[in-house]
This record gives structure tokens, C-alpha cells and sequence, in this order.
RNA sequence: GGUGGGGUUCCCGAGCGGUCAAAGGGAUCAGACUGUAAAUCUGACGGCUCAGCCUUCGAAGGUUCGAAUCCUUCCCCCACCA
């Protein structure tokens, strides 16, 4: 019965319930929750990446939050290779995994693959730096354009990033990024189970707005100022680390260096949030499989969840199991 | 009460007789996305029956072939003097 396995996944844009949701999830099935998010991965950052709570951990621990430290980089490949050991091990002890987390690029990895690239170095990257710092990244992006052409085409002469990493893997390798491309393996075929993908969502951007707001005011009360006041008190972090560029935490950082006022920062910060959120659903909108809940009705999704869930585990009909998932 | 400065498109803010639906920034919206992704980047952004037309630059008049730009009066802000 290959393929039959279920994997859960619960999405949706920040602020929308995604961990509540599977908190109760948890309460009444045998799950393995597994977190999808590029800031809770980090320690120390708790109140401003609305990570769970202690106790909530305690009842029902998380892989994925809290394994690096600040100062280290966490990337897609990282959380391919571990929510691939999570799941496998989940499968293995008679649990059902479940991802949670609005990490979208790194949910787009985990269920598509990701090519056998090489990962950059510090030395290479520091040279494409330095190369770009003299010529220019449209000098950078033209070399590409000839080195490796369908990458290139894919890439914006100005998005620095992107062109970066192309840049990386041709002087790394020799080889151009894109003849890496075309060798993934989805997350079914790794697993040999069945991918049930939920959205949870509101109707009304404006609800998710509402919400990102309500949301950090809670932070606020909750000490997330004196949260990134002890982190900037370390004297080895900077802005310039990934895990400080994250929503929330670049901005406040800038209003205890003096570069912000109060009133300023809230507002940078929840217009940095919201963003966020369009980009999300930029990805969520484009992913065909996805099975959409209402956000507002938090039982009802929790219901037909957890009914998918059982249906998908024991290959039954949603009637012959109907009434199953109370208990 | 007097003098000086000012009221510009959702916000801030340029423009100071035509090339202005009006620079730039912010917000918002749409999109891209294969090892930094809570990142990085692109586009749209007064309205429409959209290669053109219509309505905007505090209000009303006026000058001019032509005004956001000049004049008059009025309304409202700010600063200073009283």
C-alpha cells in the first residue's frame, strides 16, 4: 500500500492559527510535529517568531525549533536533510508527521526535492562579493549570461541574492547552476506516502492584517524588546546575520540603536509583517493541491484535519470513519 | 491684530507658465523565487469605452494661446512679533 501513509501539512500565511491548530491536532493523534519556519530554528528568538510556548513544547516538543544559535545560517538544504530524518522517523515509530510553518520556499523544497547542488563556501562567497563590490552586479550578471544562460535568464540583473549564489556554484564547480537542475525527487516518492496539504486562511486580507497587528502588540507586552535588547547586548551579532533580518527583529534592533522612534518602528514592523504575508500568498496561490480552511473556524478545521488524517492513515471512506476523530 | 512661511495625487515630499497625472520616498496591490527566503528582487499604483479622453495640485474668480506654477479675494495651518 505504497503511498498511503499520510503527511500532514498545515500552511497559511503568518498570524493565521498554524500552530494552534496542530497544538490540538496533537492532543488527539498519534503526530510528530515538525516546525517549517526560518526564524524559530533559531534560539533566543522566541517571542518575536511566535514560537510555542515553553510549556506548549513540553507537552508537544517541535523538531526543528531551536537548533541553531544566531550566529549560524540555516538554509533549505539544512531543512530538506532534517524534516527528511523527522518524517522518516515519524513513520517509523507509528506517527503521523505533520509540517507546520509558513516557511514557503522551504515547504516548496521538502515536497518537490531540491537538486544535488553544492552548497557555497565562505570563501566563494566573499570573492563573488568582492567581485561584485569592483565591477557591478550587472558586470556579474552579464558573465552569467554567457557562463550559464538559463540560469541567467531566470535571474534580475539587480537582485544581488539570486545572482550570488549562480555566481557561487560556476566558480565552485565549473559547472553552471543550471545543468544541476532536474534530478529531485518529491516528497512522495522519498517517503512513499500521501502529501495532504492545508491552507489554513482567512477570507479578508484585511482579518490577516487586523491580526498581524493585534499580534505584535501582544509581542510587545510580552518583553520581545527586552528579548532582542539581550541579544544585542551578545557582541556577536549583527544585523548582517540572517536569523537578525528577520520580520520584527531588524526593526527593533534599529530602534535601540537610536535609528528609529517608537512610534516608527511599530509601524515599520508591521508594514515589514504584512509584507511578508503578500509573499506568501504569492506562493500559497500558485499551489494547486492545497485543501483551504477557514481560519475563523478553527473546530471546523480542526475537524476535517483530523478526519483527513484518520481517513488518509486507514485508507477508509471519510463516512466509515465519520465520528472517529472525537475521540 | 501685524509680519513671514505654507496648504500638491492614500501619507511624506519635489515642482514654481508649456516637455505635469505631476520627481523621489513610504504605504498598498500583483508577481518572481532550487542551499541567506521572516531573505532578495521585479512590476503596477487618479479614472475610463485606455496609442486617446476625462477629473486632480485648499476654494472661488481672473490674467494667458496655455496655470500646480502669475494676480485677486476667501478658508485653514505654522512661525515670529504684538
Amino acid at each position: 500500500m505504497v503511498g498511503s501513509r499520510p503527511l500532514l501539512v498545515i500552511t497559511g500565511v503568518t498570524a493565521t492559527g498554524k500552530t494552534d491548530l496542530a497544538l490540538r491536532l496533537a492532543d488527539r493523534l498519534p503526530v510528530h510535529l515538525v516546525s517549517v519556519d526560518s526564524a524559530m530554528v533559531y534560539r533566543g528568538m522566541d517571542v518575536g517568531t511566535a514560537k510555542p510556548s515553553a510549556e506548549e513544547l513540553a507537552r508537544h516538543p517541535h523538531a526543528l525549533i531551536d537548533i541553531r544559535d544566531p550566529t549560524e545560517s540555516y538554509t533549505v538544504a539544512d531543512f530538506v536533510t532534517d524534516a527528511d530524518r523527522e518524517v522518516a522517523w515519524a513513520f517509523a515509530n507509528g506517527r503521523i508527521p505533520i509540517l507546520v510553518g509558513g516557511t514557503m520556499m522551504y515547504l516548496r523544497a521538502f515536497r518537490d526535492g531540491l537538486d544535488a547542488i553544492p552548497a557555497s563556501t565562505p570563501s566563494v562567497r566573499a570573492l563573488v562579493a568582492q567581485r561584485a563590490d569592483q565591477e557591478g552586479w550587472s558586470s556579474l550578471h552579464e558573465e552569467l549570461l554567457i557562463a550559464d544562460p538559463v540560469a541567467a535568464a531566470r535571474i534580475h540583473p539587480n537582485n544581488p541574492q539570486r545572482l550570488a549564489r549562480a555566481m557561487e556554484v560556476l566558480l565552485l564547480t565549473g559547472r553552471p547552476l543550471s545543468s544541476y537542475w532536474g534530478t529531485a525527487k518529491n516528497a512522495q516518492t522519498r517517503h512513499s506516502c500521501r502529501v495532504v496539504e492545508v491552507w489554513l486562511d482567512w477570507p479578508e486580507r484585511q482579518t490577516v492584517h487586523q491580526r498581524i497587528a493585534q499580534r505584535f502588540e501582544r509581542m510587545l507586552a510580552s518583553g520581545f524588546i527586552d528579548e532582542v535588547t539581550r541579544l544585542r547586548m551578545r557582541e556577536d551579532l549583527h544585523v548582517g546575520l540572517p536569523a537578525l533580518r528577520a520580520v520584527g527583529y531588524r526593526q527593533v534592533w534599529e530602534y535601540l540603536d537610536g535609528k528609529l522612534h517608537a512610534s516608527q518602528m511599530r509601524e515599520d514592523v508591521l508594514a515589514a509583517t504584512r509584507g511578508l504575508a503578500r509573499r506568501q500568498y504569492t506562493w500559497l496561490r500558485a499551489w494547486t493541491p492545497l485543501l483551504r480552511l477557514h481560519a475563523g473556524e478553527p473546530e471546523t478545521a480542526l475537524e476535517q484535519v483530523a478526519r483527513l488524517a484518520i481517513q488518509e492513515a486507514s485508507g477508509h471512506s471519510a463516512a466509515e470513519i465519520a465520528g472517529l476523530a472525537e475521540d
